[in-house]
DNA sequence: TTGGGCTGTGTAAGTGCTTACAGTATTGGA
DNA sequence: TCCAATACTGTAAGCACTTACACAGCCCAA
């Protein structure tokens, strides 16, 4: 069943067929109707991919993320899908993992799906790393990266300030009368280091020190945070608020303080669900991450139509104050 | 920069070229590293849409999943994305909400793209409601439902047996003297109503009443949860342990709990991460989701291969017991 | 020396669509 | 009544690949 049966049966030439599959402009309405009907008498699909020859494109996007079980990844991955979607377009997806060669196959992948755009979602970027494939891509069709940064040609980042979320962070704190403030976090990407510039930048404001003691880096699980956290209180490190970079290392060093008997401030990064979850339900920062992906497919979507779109798209984050960022002034600090 | 440039360059027919490109049988080694040179040479990469025209096939495979921001779905999605890479195929995601309407148009859209095979991850079905679209995909392209099951021919389902999971709890719990077990709930789908079956299955192998005071059924939130359990609790509602269809839901019959000031054995489902961050841990059931993942895809591969394949695999769950499980014995129920 | 089988290669016919260009019919104004 | 403009429609040439089939060259047994 292909566009010359359609055209035969309709008593048309295969060029009208075509122009009905393509918008109907051109062809008397007449003639479209008759069209159409056979079409849909016959249960006529045209081909993807002699379409994808033809017009060089199958308005596919490709999405390349870290970790899709992951649930702030997974949230993004779902808001840029939907919306994407909703402009016409498909995501292919590749869930890389940490590791730096597979991402680099995975792009590589994509380009050869010939999909039309790339969307890089928290894929763990750093400046200082090789990026030449990210670079090679963007040569070739828009590049957009959701909540992270690298400054390349052709490649546009849609990001919220971490920096001064953190910052911000450290001066309520500090403002709280927490004078040594713990920071938990797992890996340095750029939005990592972003934070952790933000933590330092905060102490400074205050006129605090900055302890090395109080950096305490874990793989990203709650079980890591607890057991890193329970570790520094067991050896007499004494802090009396806690920062995470992420809600999952919040959680844990939330368990370990409860463990210790203690109660102190913790404020999370994400505002994932996992913040709801916790007892106490936790503080954490909203990084405006359905802002951040409708901006992401709107840049793509432009760039495709040739406009030109900003390179870099930064909002503000937003701080939701739940229980534990209160807990302090319950029960006074144990640390 | 085509099949052509490459011969030409190559001084071999575009006929030898493709023979490279897809595997270089029937080619003389000599004449293969020649082409190989050329194409790497040049940064040459073969039109997938041509190839596709061709062979008729992206090797891609759809996914639709009801919604990839839920962590139980995610983690699914994740396991499948890697498995069917290393398969060779990519995924094409479709997060539909779980709008009916939504998910025919995705499947129609999959197909369109004229996708391999399809994967349903815990898309909401039920036996009963019209599954026309999905008989239609299923003779046309292999179809395999992860963690819900229809029966309709061609559809392959792999699931693991909640019922039996769900009814071992209430076992668990009434062999512990609780008799007034809560089941909390959300949408009824095919896995929905096999996990209140076993609840019923339960109560009655331990010669228990039903008691309809002893549903709750809610939307799919913690605070949703939360809401109701504490709402029954007000209204004098009495129970002595808690099961739920979800993790998300168990957590926030936990935190209205704690808000009572009670602390009752609570049993979730799915082990997601969410388990591990409530306080008390949520004992959860295990549904094998790994497993299930790697079957999904093992089926479908066999199936795209002509071999044939089981209609249904079905896994036993396992529980994963953490701190809500065992609250009871410290502190004594209280409801 | 011949012929059959094998290996490697090329020719050409698909694969199903898009679209530039040409051509026909129709309309309206002069 | 005629001509130009307009509105449709068709022809045919792409698009970049795969693969059936033919064939050339070679080896070896008869």
């Amino acid at each position: 069943m292909n566009i010359y049966d359609i055209a035969a049966q309709s008593g048309v030439s295969i060029a009208t067929v075509s122009r009905v599959l393509n918008g109907g402009r051109n062809v008397s309405s007449k003639t479209q109707e008759k069209v159409l009907k056979v079409m849909k008498e016959q249960g006529y699909t045209p081909n993807a991919f002699a379409r994808g020859l033809g017009l060089n494109t199958m308005r596919m996007v490709g999405l390349l993320c870290t970790d899709v079980s992951d649930t702030f990844y997974a949230k993004a991955v779902s808001l840029v899908e939907n919306e994407l979607r909703r402009n016409g377009f498909d995501s292919l997806l590749c869930s890389t993992g940490n590791d730096f060669a597979e991402k680099k196959k995975c792009i590589d992948l994509l380009l050869k799906r010939r999909v039309d755009a790339l969307i890089l979602i928290g894929s763990a970027f750093r400046e200082s790393a090789d990026n030449s494939h990210i670079e090679k891509a963007a040569r070739q069709i828009p590049v957009v990266i959701v909540n992270g940064y690298i400054r390349l040609p052709g490649v546009h980042c849609v990001l919220c300030d971490e920096e001064s979320a953190v910052r911000k962070n450290v001066r309520l704190l500090s403002r709280q009368g927490c004078d040594r403030i713990l920071y938990v976090y797992d890996t340095l990407t750029y939005s990592g280091c972003r934070k952790l510039a933000g933590y330092k930048a905060g102490l400074k404001d205050e006129g605090l020190p900055f302890r090395k003691e109080l950096l305490l880096e874990v793989p990203k699980s709650v079980g890591s945070a607890e057991k890193a956290v329970s570790e520094l209180i067991g050896s007499g490190g004494r802090f009396s608020a806690v920062l995470a970079s992420e809600d999952l290392l919040a959680i844990g060093a939330l368990k370990a303080l409860q463990k210790a008997g203690a109660s102190l401030p913790v404020i999370g990064f994400n505002n994932s669900v996992l913040a709801e979850c916790s007892s106490p339900s936790l503080t954490s920062v909203d990084n405006m991450l359905e802002t951040l992906c409708h901006s992401a497919v709107g840049l793509l979507t432009d760039m495709m139509n040739g406009k030109d779109a900003p390179q870099k798209v930064e909002l503000s984050a937003r701080l939701v104050e739940r229980e534990s960022f209160r807990v302090q002034e319950k029960t006074g600090g144990k640390l």
